[in-house]
DNA sequence: CATCGTCATGTAAACGTTTTCATGATGTCT
DNA sequence: AGACATCATGAAAACGTTTACATGACGATG
């Protein structure tokens, strides 16, 4: 490893003075400056950002958290977070919880390791007071994206009210039996909260409330499952899924049960990833401008981290993406909204 | 920032003894070590790395640049890497490259900035000779992926293996003329190496040399380019498409030119992401163990940077996946490989 | 009892930077 | 010509650790 001091000695300089080159800083003659540079050159010397860490006292690092990469979502937030990041020539260090609270703080510690400056993260539980006293003996800037409002600066989007818009797209469409499929609601305060409005909604427009199923996060089969709550007189006609990769799923195993979407059943995700406008029927969903969060929370820690105070609560309008997997409800189950046992085995076309 | 000093005076220790204590190591008197620990906890001390690191000269971080993380391909790749990068203790810092040349040298420099031990990266060419000798000056373990393999080692699949296999599952339908859409060939070597093996063993079956579409990255209709490919009597009735993001894509703007996948043309893609599998008609497609290769390439850098030797290359199987989106040929264009007009508005049923 | 290993701990140097202060050399102003 | 800015540079102290070496206490061995 090359150090400052070699170059300092092939310049024949003290280290006072490559330091100075390097930093652009303070007045050089254009002559030292110039044999500083060469020997830089000549010794292909690159700084080590350890030492200079250390007597700065800080690391020019981002840490972010999400549960995973495989969600576009989470995936994008964090382009979009590294590109600001980088703008700023700041680093991202990046670390998955897996929707796991356990794991979470092992994660976190992982990136506290990495001596960040700040973090930008998606947690399990915002709300909970150990969540609360854990994250202030982080003792570092940190923002929540995509979690609910809380203790600490958060970008997120209106979920409660997104599930409410949710709702409407259903009933508006004129379905009167609901229900929800979601991911771990324990581990998603989102979740939760995009039930909340979307259950109140469906309530409010006069609905039986709606049912909730909750798939494990491992659950490669959803068949049974759904099975299960489309079966009998009272199967609900909509599905509002928690995410769009779900809601995909959702789809898909609905056609293996042998219900046409949106014929037999209509389905709407939330997140708005790609994949969803693609398929056929496109994907009714709620899209989240998910790069932009990344960039917004991105620039809320740097902005502490210069000093500032940053935004306590930023909201980002989302945006309801009416697609093809939202249509009327099917007739024989409209036909007085009773009995007439919904069909499991291939649709009667 | 309390530092190791605050815990060492509070314990009436010295610092060296806190440090042992820390670090398990060297031998200390029960009672004294529990001294430590209680003003250690006390304190909310936390360790600097950045001290550590500089004294140790290490700094238990790996780099990894990708083009993008929102092709899931790489996200998974990511996330892989990740996991094994955490269960090694190290942390992981991450860019993206948007496949272009300019930004990736100084996206790696952001990571060289950021002190990792070791890189993983996927660069737009490594073959060329400048990139060899850029990757050299780094002076830093580095591991390749999804790479052609050369100068460095390399975690991939045989993409030229792969596209032939992909060429024989169009040819074995009955396919003979055959076209690929790509996004930058430039840009990505190893869609290069699977048009290299497509196209040979379209050869190799005695058809006619394949089309070739390159889609630019940011071109967001693809009916333009795919109605022009399409028209004619020689259109093609296969498309190979470079990843599966495009497929989906492609198959999506056939549509809307009023063409049915797979029964007036069929499509396979490349990368086996999982919203492939829950499309209809379900994909076609090359899938690569992404998770996997993400960890193999972690272990690849972690084992070279604890002394041992990289493998140069690993070579990771491949799966086709057989979906439904490529059936027979139409009729209409079979008859004798001859003229008639391909139909470019609604395909008569 | 002198000698010696072992144990527990402290002292101080080192890691590679940045930065404050000091210093000598060059003008510039009255 | 003397006083004084200004410029260009160097010396050395910090930043928070780890670690080689030193030190003293203690029990065991001959």
């Amino acid at each position: 490893m090359t150090t400052i001091r070699d170059v300092a000695q092939r310049a024949g300089v003290s280290i006072a003075t490559v330091s100075r080159v390097i930093n652009d800083q303070g007045t050089i003659r254009p002559e030292t400056r110039d044999r500083v540079l060469e020997a830089i050159d000549a010794l292909g010397f690159r700084l080590n950002a350890i030492g200079r860490s250390l007597k700065a006292g800080h690391s020019r690092v981002l840490g972010v958290m999400v549960p995973t990469l495989a969600n576009p979502v989470f995936a994008e937030a964090v382009e979009g977070l590294q590109h600001r990041a980088r703008a700023a020539g700041y680093g991202v260090m990046i670390t998955t919880s897996e929707y796991d609270a356990t794991l979470e703080r092992a994660a976190v510690e992982t990136l506290m390791v990495g001596r960040v400056d700040g973090l930008v993260l998606t947690v399990t539980d915002p709300a909970a007071p150990d969540t609360v006293a854990w994250l202030d003996a982080l003792d570092r800037p940190v923002v929540l994206i995509y979690n609910q409002p809380g203790s600490r600066p958060t970008v997120t989007v209106d979920n409660a009210g997104a599930g409410r818009a949710a709702a409407d797209l259903f009933v508006g469409a004129g379905h009167r039996r609901l229900a929800m499929v979601a991911g771990s609601l324990t581990g998603s305060d989102r979740s939760r909260a995009r039930w909340d409005g979307f259950a109140a909604q469906v309530g409010a427009a006069g609905c039986a409330a709606p049912a909730m199923v909750e798939i494990r996060f491992d659950q490669t089969d959803l068949r049974p499952a759904l099975a299960n709550l489309m079966a009998g007189p009272d199967a609900p006609t909509g599905l509002f899924c928690s995410n769009d990769l779900i809601a995909l799923r959702v789809i898909a195993a609905l056609r293996a049960l042998g219900l046409r979407v949106p014929q037999d059943v209509s389905v709407a995700g939330f997140d708005g990833i790609a994949a969803g406008a693609l398929f056929e029927p496109s994907l009714s969903t709620v899209a989240q401008p998910s790069r932009t969060m990344g960039e917004a929370a991105a620039s809320l820690v740097l902005s502490e981290l210069a000093g500032g105070a940053a935004e306590p609560v930023t909201i980002l309008p989302h945006r309801l993406v009416e697609g093809a997997s939202i249509g009327p409800p099917p007739k024989t189950a409209r036909r007085g909204d009773v009995v007439s046992p919904t069909p499991t085995g291939v649709s009667s076309t």
